[in-house]
DNA sequence: CTTTGAAAAGGGTCTTATCTTTGGACCGCT
DNA sequence: AGCGGTCCAAAGATAAGACCCTTTTCAAAG
């Protein structure tokens, strides 16, 4: 590009100077405004938005554009929709769902290993076990006991052992009493679940050891001691990362991915 | 409804039962498809999707059809989408976005506080800071080191200050080479970013303490020391948490709130 | 060589119509 | 009283087509 010397921009040719603007999708205007509404709290939960013809009619925007906008506030967990008469959007506070479905595509879409995500809870679940022993209320020791039940019975099966494992390790999220790192855990729990659901060395001794491991921390946080929950805690997740590692790396030489 | 004596259930008057049965819309169908393949890597990044009227002839759907599931990918963060001649659905991995996305969402939905939010990033930046100074690089360096600069820069203003901030607590999280937790941690910090905003404690004196600290943690990383990062990360986090978690109960004594 | 303007390829929006699902009301038989 | 059958109405789901708006490309005009 020639240019006169001396100057190293384009020529302007007219000294007004504008940024770019710009122009946001008509569904996109009508998400910003329902979701800020929904999320200001201006709709109780359960709230029925009006329907789409009428959404149509209020707001002069057709009623593609109306159903696109809704749609993405269903994505987003704002808003759950049901079809058939009485049905409509209602109005939803988005919960540990939503945060652990982008998790998971996280998760599969960049490949992420499942020796980080398992670093990822030896890094959480610690604090967990100590910041619900120092909130628990009684009602989620009554949750970790039952959650334990299955796991402690020898005769369950399989699948019952890997979701008594979760429902455990999300009993000791939900007892923290903070609402994101419980978030967190369960998504983290959730995640390692559907990754390890056919991994085959889970055997007796596993979850023999499980059991009792779950069983001494769940005291710890009955208890209240939050030092020995998080000391126990750590001991767990890190001997089952471990374990999982070092299956892991063996698999790993053996089948080197078929995708 | 007379039953024979000695049963307490309703008559069942048929043995048979079927759980409910889920009849997934057209566009979940296709939604579904689409995503597994992006997912299993079929498709690499930056690969146009089909036009949607391409799409339409393809899977016989409806244009609308079509366009819903495209736009719930969009949302998912699994195609980028762009107008004009030369635009359609280009295939794209989910990243830490849509987890800070969700998060937020989760925090403004669900009222979470403050204080949890702190507490989260004190439960996680910690060993953010250890696994840093495990596996960072000399890029990883530079980057917290830039970073650094507009917060001991005394004459940075305060959008700058809090930027640079996020800059570096973000650089400290990429340091992890874990994308999982930096997912988290980037989350953590945006929210933490647009609550403290307006925030009016931030004076010299804070800025200067904050410099210090990123300053010494830094070297830490840079030295490879862990135990040592983590231990100024842990009193890093909770001085910020202890000083927020002060002025945040002041006001919400004077500030009753506005609904 | 630059400017300008048209054409082409896409997504975005609107309209209208039809299909499907769901809830409820009524009706008639047993 | 109960139970199946029929019908209706409301609401979302899907379809088809027209048209609009953006962006890119490219060639003609200056």
């Amino acid at each position: 590009m020639t240019e006169s010397p001396g100057k190293s921009r384009a020529t302007p040719r007219s000294a007004v100077q504008l940024s770019p603007i710009d122009v946001p999708k008509a569904s996109d205007v009508l998400v910003h405004d329902l979701r800020e509404r929904i999320l200001r709290g201006e709709f109780p939960e359960g709230t029925a938005l009006p329907p789409e013809r009428e959404l149509v009619t209020q707001t002069r925007m057709s009623r593609t554009t109306v159903r696109e906008a809704l749609r993405i506030l269903e994505v987003q967990g704002l808003v759950r929709i049901r079809a058939g008469r009485a049905g409509g959007a209602f109005v939803q506070r988005p919960g540990r769902d939503s945060v652990a479905s982008s998790v998971s595509l996280l998760i599969r879409g960049r490949r992420i290993r499942l020796a980080a995500v398992l670093e990822t809870r030896e890094a959480i679940e610690p604090v967990c076990a100590q910041l619900a022993a120092a909130n628990r209320t009684d009602d989620d020791i009554k949750a970790l006991k039952a959650a334990n039940a299955p796991i402690e019975d020898p005769n369950s099966s399989l699948a019952e052992f890997l979701q008594a494992n979760v429902d455990w390790h999300v009993a000791v999220a939900t007892a923290t009493r903070n609402e994101l790192i419980a978030a967190f855990m369960i998504a983290l729990s959730q995640a390692i679940y559907s990754s390890t659901e056919n991994e085959s060395f889970i055997d007796a001794e596993v979850r023999r050891i499980t059991a009792r491991a779950h069983r001494s921390i769940t005291e710890a946080i009955a208890k209240g001691d939050a030092v020995a929950a998080a000391r126990r805690m750590t001991r767990h997740v890190h001997s089952y990362a471990a374990a999982v590692t070092e299956i892991e790396s063996r698999t790993e030489i053996a089948v080197p991915d078929a995708g």
